[in-house]
DNA sequence: AAGAGCGCTATACTTTGTCAAGTGGCTACC
DNA sequence: GGTAGCCACTTGACAAAGTATAGCGCTCTT
């Protein structure tokens, strides 16, 4: 009790162990999936209109096809985007984002308002 | 100039590919950083408060300690975070967000309502 | 006719992250 | 007093993730 009453830390930490003791925790669950490589870079592109896949791996500043193929995968399975494939020959697919990714757009504009404050000098790398 | 007629986004795009000239774009830059593995999950938990290394390791979900190192030394680096050395024998250190960390409170918070809204049924990995 | 592009797949390779052991002391407990 | 646990890392071997590149068969463009 004592140490309680010195930190009063003790009782929000104490609400948070109780979400992770369910096993769920919203933002660490979102975390692990925005966190993959490529994946937020795959939904600020897509925020710009609808892509084919070498379009897409080239706007994201330069993916490797296979990588790109198993993060688009990934991302449809978790309902954030479509695939529709056009026609098979000649190959034509483009990608879209759902409902689920256009709403990141709040997380894409906070990460801008965030890196225009306070990474002006740092370039986009390749 | 029929496709720009037929395009309404090639305007934007056009404008896009002038800061992608200059080398620097803002939001793609910011991902950069912070598709890092772990760093998301480190800002999250700092935004609790100052931590120990082991402390902090804990509180991403387990992260390395090599890793764990590596990331905070970079992220010192870009200046989001600061190290205090409080002894040496014991070693006791703790890891504080400086300003342009806490500014990524916005990011979190936006990230926690996305992944409340659209991730509910997906637990944290591990 | 030749070349570029499409959407991938496959394979060898490189890079990143993990696992586990370890250092030397300090502190708490039995 | 002895033991165990903790601290902040470092190290080296290994596993996982990502990359580079060649390739397929067709369709368009020059």
């Amino acid at each position: 009790m004592a140490t309680i009453a010195e930190d009063g830390l003790s009782r929000i930490t104490a609400t948070d162990e109780d979400s992770q003791a369910s096993g769920y925790c919203p933002v660490r669950a979102a975390i692990q999936v925005l966190q993959e490589k490529w994946t937020l870079h795959i939904v600020r592109a897509l925020l710009e209109g609808p892509m084919g896949f070498n379009e897409l791996g080239r706007a994201v500043g330069g993916c490797n096809p296979a990588t790109l193929k198993l993060r688009l995968d990934h991302l449809e399975e978790l309902g954030l985007l479509v695939r529709t494939v056009h026609s098979y020959m000649p190959p034509r697919t483009s990608y879209q984002l759902a409902r689920a990714g256009v709403d990141l757009q709040r997380v894409i504009t906070a990460i801008d308002g965030w890196g225009r404050e306070h990474l002006s000098s740092i370039p986009a790398s390749g």
